[in-house]
DNA sequence: GAATTAATGTGTTAGTTTTACACATTAATT
DNA sequence: AATTAATGTGTAAAACTAACACATTAATTC
């Protein structure tokens, strides 16, 4: 929604104004997927944000979205969001929250859906089409369309959490890491520093990792091994309770 | 949505043909919000279900919902449910997820927007005016009408993992509770036996419980000593890093 | 090829948290 | 007065966390 009205859309402004006297005329409520996909890169949590076109926030920038089609599933609408704009199929991809304030688009009534999606740039490196589709580094991110700074925020902080207890990260990495890599990651997403030997203790002590006898390549001092990530042995051995703790 | 139009919309049943024609002839996305609405009594965690009166799912129970108003925010969407079938404002209210797949309702696609809700059944004893709504023991909670049993046990998943970093248990209690009766809380929601001197110390150790200088009363046996729970300390302490761990 | 550089790889200790576990005390009831 | 059914309390072992330093390796520079 937001986003997408404002992109594609636009482009053909009439479509835009279709919406907006559909939506104000019938006082309908207009859905909408708004997706906020997060990459790594030169060590930075980085996120894919467009241009806005909409008059009220010209030269925003804004998340990525699409009205929901009639017949298509909240997921699938996500999905195809992504699939459109980095050309990815089979990533990382889960709701966060639906915001639905009254005003909360000039068009009318949107209610947007919001997902958090994580991919790894390197590996696919991603066809930028459109050349107002930017990767931003997270820590300049302000000031967004809409109320997509408040929908970012939600979908940050989330990612914060959910990263400590699930193995999401290893999205944004290649297949094959070290554990700088990791540390860099994580210290990256939490936007702290920690202590390497405590970092890899831990990691080692999960046993999730597998050494795969490789080093790195190409790296102007003493290469470090890589690892990949096991999850089969992370699906079985999912821990259930973690204990009160507030 | 659901729950909502089975239940008062369709003792005339217009209203609800009404929806299904415009749901389906223009297309459109309707959008509801349901609610789960849990209670704590005998030291058994509840729900709140209605009779689904729609003929697909006679006889079934369903989760508390209606559609969204053109004009109104979906929080308070919610409130509007709960203050109508409860009476009570001013409740423990949050956002959990959005189901939306273009099936899940017989009267065309309708969005829904579902919400987690502790209520203090004790303390406002709520007038259940309708007589088929009733308060069930979730361990009874199986076969709800439409795709509630989803939402339901997706929000009682939630609530698990947030009663655990959250003191939001509390609200299921009475202002002054007993350590037993905060105890006899964690292992109905949680479903599990905690060690008792165990469980004390970790609360007291945390300490934001108010010793009130009070003891239970009616009890038949030793009285326990009663607590309030110190949210001004909370608010003002509560934790932010955790540490990785999966 | 020797010296320098910038990273990797590794262990220990002190402190904290978690778990497991048992007995005296109190008030109500019989 | 005896019984019952709970409350209230402490300790020791185990597990985990946090703080901290030095030898090693490969690439680069001189």
């Amino acid at each position: 929604m937001p986003a997408e009205v404002n992109v594609e859309k636009v482009k053909n402004i009439k479509s835009l104004l279709a919406i907006q006297s559909e939506v104000e005329s019938s006082n309908k409520i207009a859905l909408s997927v708004d997706c906020v996909i997060f990459g790594f890169d030169e060590n930075k949590l980085k996120v894919l944000l467009i241009r806005s076109d909409l008059k009220k926030y010209l030269g925003k920038w804004s998340l990525l979205g699409d009205l929901v089609s009639p017949g298509e599933d909240l997921d699938a609408a996500a999905y195809r969001i992504l699939k459109q704009r980095t050309g990815l199929s089979d990533v990382y991809l889960e709701q966060v929250h639906t915001f639905g304030s009254v005003n909360r688009h000039p068009a009318g009534r949107v209610v947007t859906v919001t997902y958090c999606s994580l991919i790894n740039i390197q590996h696919h490196k991603l066809n930028i089409l459109d050349n107002e589709l930017h990767w931003h580094d997270i820590k300049n991110v302000t000031d967004l369309a809409f109320d997509h700074q408040q929908i970012f925020d939600n979908c940050y902080r989330r990612l914060q959490k959910r990263i400590q207890e699930h193995p999401l990260g290893l999205n944004l990495l290649p297949k094959k890491f070290s554990l700088r890599d990791l540390q860099n990651l994580y210290e990256a997403i939490l936007d702290t520093k920690m202590d390497r030997r405590n970092f890899r203790k831990k990691f080692f002590s999960m046993d999730f990792l597998i050494d795969i006898d490789e080093m790195e390549q190409d790296v102007p001092h003493r290469p470090g091994k890589l690892y990949k990530f096991n999850y089969e042995k992370y699906e079985k051995k999912k821990k259930k309770w973690v204990g009160i703790d507030f």
